[in-house]
DNA sequence: ATATTTATTGAAAATCATTTTCAATATCAA
DNA sequence: TTGATATTGAAAATGATTTTCAATAAATAT
């Protein structure tokens, strides 16, 4: 997907296409990193130079809206907490309640070995978070 | 695990025992959900009222660093976007250069299925986030 | 028990991220 | 063009987190 797909898409959302608009999209389709709001603001300034802070946060919440970017968790990022298991246990959260259930569950390694191979990158760690209702809320 | 391990757990690490901290261990323990600084300063205060919110981030710092607490992420938590993927797809982010790069993997079928018979939640959606080191990095 | 050392505290200030408000402006449809 | 209005950036407001600091309380040595 191009840039300009991205602005079409806006515009047949409804939304108008503005400077400060490309500038974003620009920014976000070209990076392959992660970018917060002001990362982004940062780089698509000097494209566009009159643009605000405020813009980057509501064009990233259109996007998202329209699913053509998605968040990344990042190990220092969420503060919300709670006991930890112990060994290798990962969440299941209800959408509902928020009970927080812990499962053991390494069926992963198959799928990790594959994925390391396709890809090139060394694996060290994983997430893996499941969300649902719970037996009482479902 | 109990209230008083995690206690005498921070003891041998060298940190002293306080009002303070047995109030937001005994908060966490006993919770379900996951809870924010400010969620665990609310409960924490009714046993320990002159607990400052201040104490709480400290704690939850300490606890994390012995690994008895581990932070939950959410849908709406973490601010960083990224181009996101058409139809299914998963993250792998290289831990040094923050480089994402998307896969498929829907091996998880199985190990869903068989996670929800086991804990009764009816799952609706999940992340899996693996990180690693790119081809360039390692 | 008591005194001493020093980690820990809470309050307040400082910082940083995010959201809201608002009058001016730019986009798009007519 | 022109007019209706979505969008803008600046500033203010809010909220979350961190830092600073003198007072206090916990553990240790006496």
């Amino acid at each position: 997907m191009t840039t300009e797909t991205w602005l079409t898409q806006l515009q047949e959302s409804g939304y108008r296409l503005t400077g400060a608009r490309r500038a974003v999209v620009d920014v976000i389709q070209k990076s392959r990193q992660a970018l917060t709001p002001v990362q982004v603001f940062d780089r698509a300034r000097k494209k566009y130079r009159a643009l605000g802070l405020v813009s980057v946060y509501r064009t990233l919440e259109k996007l998202e809206e329209l699913g053509l970017v998605q968040r990344v968790h990042q190990p220092q990022g969420c503060q919300a907490f709670i006991t930890a298991g112990t060994g290798h246990q990962h969440l299941l959260l209800c959408q509902k309640c928020g009970t927080a259930t812990l499962f053991e569950g390494d069926k992963l390694d198959g799928l990790i070995t594959s994925i390391a191979r396709s890809t090139g990158y060394q694996i060290k760690d994983h997430w893996l978070q499941l969300f649902g209702l719970c037996e009482n809320c479902k």
